[in-house]
DNA sequence: TTGTGTGCAAAAGCTTTGCATGTTG
DNA sequence: CAACATGCAAAGCTTTTGCACACAA
């Protein structure tokens, strides 16, 4: 994933911010709303909503799929957890304090998930919020190809403007 | 939609295609699968399953659901149609042949979709898959925020690179 | 204390699958 | 006529909802 700054602090941080939301929206402060972010951000990126119910789980946690659910749309609406959909009826979630806006590449064989960034789809986001008198809050982009040779490769960008990093 | 031309041959066109496509993978051609063709294109834009499922019985067409997804997927297998996951949990699909490759606009409080091109989505994707080795087949770009006003305002865009209109 | 949050399980919604029948090649 | 496609309904999966109990404020 595509790091800002290495913050042992994260934790903290993010349960501020969480603390913060939590208030201002009039919504109580419960032990599993804050199980469920840490173990969020223990965790490395794009899982779904059975598997974290599952980590839960074994994790000794007693929660139900409905908490899970109900706080991540929590964590979504505050910006701590982003959700995708990368082409399946499955939601993915990732958590996204901390991380430089990015987009996704995903080999269609393999299942891997890259992460890159490009400044042009900012640029396309604002000239087209213009342009359609839209107020964009937010976009997800999404390529889909093959990994070419082994579905492992790698190679690490050079441009200075293109941050990549591999996933999973 | 984003026409590349106004084609009044469309349907016997499209059906050319799916008709190689199915001989060239060893399949059927059934009436169900060009019924469920030709209605698609007679359609506008962006519908999902079970509306096409609802329409084609309306038409007094005796077709099941297990058909049309079947036919839906083999019409995205041969690049009829197009397949959109707009962060909802349901598919949305549209027609693609004789259009240009275009992204959308979805506006989240009215559900309103917007499509436009943009010349640098394509120089991202050939950057992102030269850098990352990937061989990229194709993507999803949506951009989300709201509508400025009623929900209900556009405006043409201007730039040559750029067409803009409205869909639905 | 009071009302929101939770766990559990059932329900809902989209998609896929199984099976007997129909039809293409 | 043999294999594949279809219709129908049931099952599968992800997500949401209802309800009684628990607990944060």
């Amino acid at each position: 994933m595509i790091k800002e700054e290495a913050n042992t602090n994260t934790i903290e941080a993010v349960k501020n911010i969480f603390s913060s939301h939590l208030e201002k929206n009039g919504l109580r402060k419960t032990p599993e709303r804050y199980a469920i972010l840490e173990e969020i951000y223990k965790r490395t990126d794009h899982f779904d909503a059975e598997a974290l119910y599952i980590h839960m789980k074994t994790q000794n946690y007693r929660v139900s799929r409905a908490t899970v659910y109900n706080t991540l749309e929590l964590l979504v609406n505050c910006d701590l957890v982003t959700k995708h959909q990368f082409g399946k009826n499955l939601a993915q979630y990732e958590k996204s304090y901390g991380y430089k806006q990015h987009d996704h590449l995903i080999c269609v064989d393999c299942g891997k998930v890259l992460e890159f960034c490009d400044p042009r789809i900012q640029q396309i986001k604002s000239m087209m919020g213009d342009l359609l008198r839209f107020n964009i809050t937010h976009h997800s982009l999404n390529l889909y190809g093959e990994c070419e040779g082994a579905c492992e490769r790698t190679r690490k960008a050079d441009s200075p403007d293109n941050k990549v990093e591999e996933v999973r």
